[in-house]
RNA sequence: GGGCAAUUAGCUCAGUUGGUUCAGAGCACCUCGUUUACACCGAGGGGGUCGGGGGUUCGAAUCCCUCAUUGCCCACCA
């Protein structure tokens, strides 16, 4: 069957993934193998693939690929995630559009709704992971609303309380207006914004004078309950223990003293409204302030608004300035850069909040995850730099508000039997709950009607903390063999932006349920942006279409095309379309260096050329090195360096260098010998880049033989080290250069390839001839001889000392080759000068070690008889 | 405001304990080539006072100080 000149990708591909699922090599059952296991970070549910997924998955899947390969019981476990606030908040929107209001719907309306939209969008993203050819094992595809998972999330929730971790309280949280729900401190972002500072008067109550206060959020006048001064402050001696009057509701609040206020800023005067703001909270309880909540939950006031209710608060903003300009209770009003809370799902501005909710302590869940990684090194980080961000943030770690207001997740399991804060029990079942209750207040009458179930859902990461341990079932099942075989999971790979919202709570989770770690090496990866440094965003349009690239590149040059822009784990890698070709141009070789293989005629009758005798020996200690160099890549996450060691071992040593050694003339046949060599080594070849590249590494894999299922490359058996003939490859090298030497002289004397030459040597080195066959070959040489006097006449080059003469007929320019011996000289000499400047130098002799000195040495030896033998060439055209 | 990291060829990056291989790789660029696998190719080539300044050392891209620029994380100053 004649190939194809170029590789096509889209044939093989569906193929390949199609075959490799039949036979189920992606999926792992417990054996008595090492395991090896990795859990994807899941995606969102109805997320679709972007380039962070590409380069994330890809990455996953080089390291199961390669595990697979090396004989390990290697289980990815795919999966998606329910992410409450993102998704809720995108059926709210879809139900808005059907003029359907979420508040309208009762709970299990409302799910029904979410399961169906999920139904619908859910799960396209894994049908993506497979196109870019990830070998997850999808028999145990998992989604954190899955019955198992909840109940699992449901069980820790209940184990926590009862441990006396998780409490409830009435608390200043972040609350998003927008999707009216609370979010944990690291869901807010802070972004800077362009606002204004507000300088505003207060009377002081039975006098004219007034008192002004600088404030960004004029609009919250309405829930000040105090103001507040420094006590130190001399300029407002005489107003302590005197009341001001708030503008426009002229309620009359006490003036305070407190050292927390900031003399140099602003006016040296804070009004406090503990409602509405954190620190001001904390002054209003140290004081005993009267609380007062202006806004409704979507941030419009409510009636303590007076005439704004009803009103946005940043309509009320503009508005209330206005109306205390015409008050004159504004002095002035300045432009001001601060910091603002945004949530980080709907980007709504953050209003800090007082309400009910539920938090879990964090301060002895921390200290194992402290431990394991920064003390004990069982869980390593890369980039190790990482590890102070993980550090900072452990140590100064708040209590997690895991309660929200959204109906899109795992509700709660406290029970309510009434109205007082303490009223509740948490259980597993509400019949468990029913009999918590029963015994807690002595009352047998009570029945399931007069239970009432919180109706929060904890936060989405309060169940992906439980990933790798739930999706192995974990946590209902603690003694399971799946969980003891593939728990604690090898590798996880993920992105820095969930560091603490995952990663480190992933931690806790492990040493809290399990007393073990959850995974032994987190790979953070960079974020992909543009080639300009810019992140990838739907506003600037810089974000190509994954499946597209897919499509125009083939997944294997996407993937390996990505793999050679990420340098190493944690940094940023910036996407360039150029490299995707680069990735293309790499199949298209590999395929074509197959076709050339494929197209020769094996001959049993002919002998083995000695040329290719000695190539196959060399490249069999170039494969060992390289391959060598790849493991010791991996072993530090240094997968870009891998593929690079690979592609050059690939394209460089065996497409120029072995294939050109060992190839047949025009029309020849090849020896047996050589060719089951050559095939032998494509196949280690297409084992080290199999995980990189699996698609068309298993189409040559085939190619090259009709092969049983058991047969196929994804399972097959990974190379093993051997020792490395480093005598060859140092010959080799000489040799090399030998061959460049001769292309060099027939490029300047344009000497065509086709025409043969004499090659002479004079062999000052004592240089291995084991290569003089090869020397021939790829110099087009017809005869090679070792000679001890120079060749008058020929042209010359030389290697190290060794001189090479090319004796060809009037081709040699006598003054050329005079001014290009002499500048070799005057460079040779100018180096001598300064390493016997170094060697004459008593402090450098006595100090440097004798290694170093050895050296010094044997470049001045072979410096001067290399001057020695230009000089000689020189006499002789003279 | 605090902390961390980076700055090496046009671009993206390697450079482990200061001293063979220390100034490198890939891409891009230039020249030549229609040699019977591949022009998604081959052969060859140019290009960097290693961000600036100072110091330690026989010797610094590498260690120290300092300045500059960039990025990231964290932080309640109204």
């Amino acid at each position: 069957m004649a190939l194809e000149a170029k590789y096509n990708s889209q044939n093989v591909e569906d193929k390949w993934y199609s075959y490799w699922m039949e036979q189920g090599y992606f999926h792992s059952e417990v054996d008595e193998r090492e395991p090896y296991s990795i859990v994807i970070p899941p995606p969102n549910v109805t997320g679709i693939l972007h380039m962070g997924h590409m380069l994330n998955n890809t990455i996953q899947d080089v390291l199961i690929r390669r595990a697979r390969l090396q004989g390990k019981n290697a289980c990815w476990v795919p999966g998606t995630d329910h992410a409450s606030i993102a998704t809720e908040a995108k059926v709210v929107a879809k139900l808005k559009e059907q003029g359907i209001d979420k508040n309208d719907l009762s709970r299990e309306e409302f799910l029904t709704h979410a399961w169906d939209w999920t139904h619908k969008y859910g799960g396209v993203i894994l049908e993506q992971l497979k196109k870019l050819g990830c070998s997850c094992d999808w028999d145990r595809t998992k989604f954190t609303m899955d019955a198992e998972m909840s109940e699992s999330v449901v069980k820790t929730f209940v184990d926590l309380y009862n441990k006396g971790l998780i409490y409830r309280g009435y608390r200043m949280v972040n609350w998003d207006p927008e999707a009216k729900t609370t979010l944990s401190d690291e869901e807010v972002e802070y972004v800077e914004q362009n606002g204004k500072l507000y300088y505003i008067n207060y009377k002081i109550e039975g006098s004219n004078e007034t008192l002004t206060v600088a404030t960004t959020r004029p609009e919250t006048i309405l829930g000040d309950t105090a103001i507040c001064i420094n006590p130190n402050d001399e300029r407002f001696t005489h107003l302590k223990g005197k009341k001001t009057i708030v503008p426009i509701c002229n309620r009359v609040i006490p003036i305070i003293e407190d050292d927390y206020v900031d003399v140099e800023f602003g006016t040296g005067c804070l009004k406090v409204t503990p409602a509405h703001d954190m620190n001001d909270k904390a002054l209003g309880d140290k004081h005993n302030l009267e609380v007062i909540d202006i806004f409704n939950e979507d941030a419009t006031l409510n009636s303590f608004g007076l005439h704004y209710q009803g009103k946005d608060r940043f309509v009320v903003r503009k508005e209330i300035s206005e109306e205390l300009r015409g008050l004159e209770a504004i002095s002035k009003v300045e432009d001001y850069l601060n910091k603002v809370g945004t949530s980080e799902r709907t980007k709504a501005i953050i209003e800090p909040r007082l309400s009910d909710q539920w938090f879990l302590k964090m301060e002895d869940l921390v200290k194992p995850a402290l431990k394991s990684v920064l003390v004990d090194g069982d869980i390593k980080l890369y980039p190790k730099k990482i590890e102070n961000t993980y550090r900072h943030w452990l140590e100064n770690i708040r209590d997690w508000n895991i309660s929200r207001q959204l109906r899109w997740g795992q509700q709660i399991p406290a029970y309510f039997y009434g109205d007082g804060i303490e009223d509740f029990v948490v259980a597993e079942s509400v019949e468990e709950a029913l009999k918590l209750a029963q015994e807690k207040i002595v009352d047998k009458t009570l029945t399931i009607e007069d239970l009432r179930q919180e109706s929060d859902v904890v936060d989405t990461w309060f169940s992906a903390w439980l990933w790798p341990i739930s999706v192995f079932d974990g946590i209902r099942n603690p003694d399971n063999k799946e969980i003891n075989y593939y728990y604690p999971t090898n590798d996880l790979v993920t992105g820095p932006d969930i560091i603490f919202f995952w990663v480190a709570r992933m931690i806790f989770a492990g040493y809290e349920f399990r007393n073990e770690k959850p995974f032994n090496n987190v790979y953070f990866t960079g974020i992909v942006r543009d080639n300009l440094g810019r992140k990838m965003s739907k506003q600037l349009g810089n974000s190509p279409d994954a499946l597209k690239l897919i499509n125009d590149y083939g997944a294997d040059a996407v993937r390996s095309g990505m793999m050679l822009l990420s340098s190493g784990a944690g940094n940023d890698l910036l996407f360039d379309e150029t490299k995707l070709q680069q990735g293309k141009a790499f199949s298209n070789k590999i395929f074509n260096a197959y076709r050339l293989v494929s197209g020769w005629e094996v001959s049993n009758s002919i002998e083995q050329p000695e040329s290719s005798k000695i190539a196959l020996e060399w490249f069999d200690s170039k494969f060992q090195s390289s391959f060598a160099e790849m493991e010791d890549h991996f072993s530090t996450y240094r997968l870009s360096d891998a593929l690079m060691t690979a592609y050059k071992l690939i394209w460089d040593d065996f497409c120029s260098w072995l294939l050109e050694m060992v190839k047949p003339g025009y029309q020849q046949p090849v020896d047996k010998l050589t060719f089951d060599a050559i095939i032998v080594a494509f196949e280690d070849i297409l084992k080290i880049l199999h995980p990189y590249m699996p698609f068309i590494t298993e189409e040559i894999w085939h190619q090259i033989e009709d092969r049983k299922s058991e047969e196929a490359l994804i399972v097959s058996a990974y190379p093993i080290e051997k020792p490395i003939n480093k005598e060859i490859l140092k010959d080799f090298e000489i040799a090399s250069e030998v061959i460049s030497g001769i292309r060099t002289i027939r490029k300047e004397k344009n000497i065509s390839f086709k025409e043969s030459i004499n090659l002479s040597v004079i062999n000052n080195i004592n240089a291995a001839t084991s290569f003089d066959s090869v020397i021939k070959k790829m110099g087009n040489v017809d005869e090679l001889d070792y000679i001890s006097e120079k060749i008058e006449g020929a042209l010359t080059y030389r290697v190290k000392s060794n001189e090479y003469f090319i004796p060809i007929e009037g081709a040699i320019n006598v003054e050329d080759e005079i001014a290009k011996l002499s500048e070799e000289l005057k460079y040779t000499e100018g180096f001598l000068r300064s390493v016997q400047g170094k060697l004459k130098n008593e402090r450098f002799v006595n100090n440097a070690p004798e290694k170093v000195i050895g050296m010094e040495r044997q470049k001045e030896a072979d410096a001067l008889a290399k001057i020695e033998t230009i000089k000689r060439s020189l006499e002789g055209l003279k």
